[in-house]
DNA sequence: CTTATGTCAGGGTCACTGAAATCG
DNA sequence: CCGATTTCAGTGCCCCTGACATAA
């Protein structure tokens, strides 16, 4: 948008080098932030016109892969990483778009399951052939440069206790 | 936090194969939203005792680095990549903890600088000092690590027109 | 007059905390 | 009673759009 003619990490990291430590780790820090912003900028714009967002459209694929198309909201937030409290909320638009309704437990009365509705499954499937259209937004990397993405990160993931 | 015992990235991307294409690009985009929810949570957790989030710490940088210690908002925006309404407020917050300070523009009436006060100067060596300590949330990463993540994601900047 | 700078008002998304109700 | 599940109310943060005053 913009378009500096220089890299303002990489500017950043020229200075720092000079006052401070850990320059690579400031750098790749710095690097990863810009780069989740670029990818949600442009993934929720092919998103947009789904009446999704990224988040929404996670949580919609992880129904989709469930044995039953449902699941009920803990083991949701468990998988996407997220707050009990953004489960709802999350759940709660997704049924006003009617790509989700919810269903009582069947052992548990005090638990709901989001099950995905015939809607849902239909915006999906339009959606990811969107996403991948458009190659997730990452289509200046090449297939090594994805794989290794994943594992450094993946290193990083861990260390955090993710998984 | 919570601990699973499988990679729900990895998890993920394996019943994906089975339906859709664009697997690595997924499995990637999936890594990077992911780290850097991850990254802000640990960042920001570091500097709240500073009374910064990573936003501001990353202006107040900027401002160390700038020749007077001042710049005007459209700069920053510029540089940090973020809109002239981030900017506003972004500064205005940190008017309010007292580590910057808005001055006139000496040539562009219509222009402000914001300056950095002592207090921010010192607020960033010490938040510095905890960032660097913390080596930014990366332990878990090697050098080359780190310097290939910002080599990749790079390229994904440039392609996004970011300079 | 046109353009550029910065502000405010307001909306959207997401994350978290704390309190509450429900049920095992 | 204790603990787990979910929701609601409220807060903070960040991003964006649109309207506006001011000055180049």
């Amino acid at each position: 948008m913009v378009g500096l003619d220089f890299d303002p990490i990489d500017e950043a990291a020229r200075q720092w080098a000079g006052r401070w430590d850990a320059v690579a780790a400031m750098r790749a820090v710095t690097s990863v932030m810009r780069a989740q912003q670029l990818l949600r900028a442009r993934l929720d714009g092919v998103l947009r016109p789904h009446d999704l967002t990224f988040s929404r459209y996670e949580a919609l694929v992880l129904l989709t892969f469930s044995r039953r198309g449902a699941l009920p909201m803990g083991k949701i937030g468990e998988r996407l990483q997220v707050h009990a409290t953004s489960v709802s909320s999350l759940i709660r638009k997704l049924q006003t778009s009617g790509y989700v309704e919810r269903v009582q437990h069947p052992e548990d009365g005090r638990a709901f399951l989001a099950r995905i509705t015939p809607s849902g499954s239909d915006a999906v499937e339009r959606a990811t052939a969107d996403l991948t259209a458009a190659e997730f937004g990452m289509g200046a990397l090449s297939e090594s440069d994805l794989n290794g993405l994943f594992d450094v990160l993946r290193k990083l993931r861990q260390d955090a206790g993710d998984f």
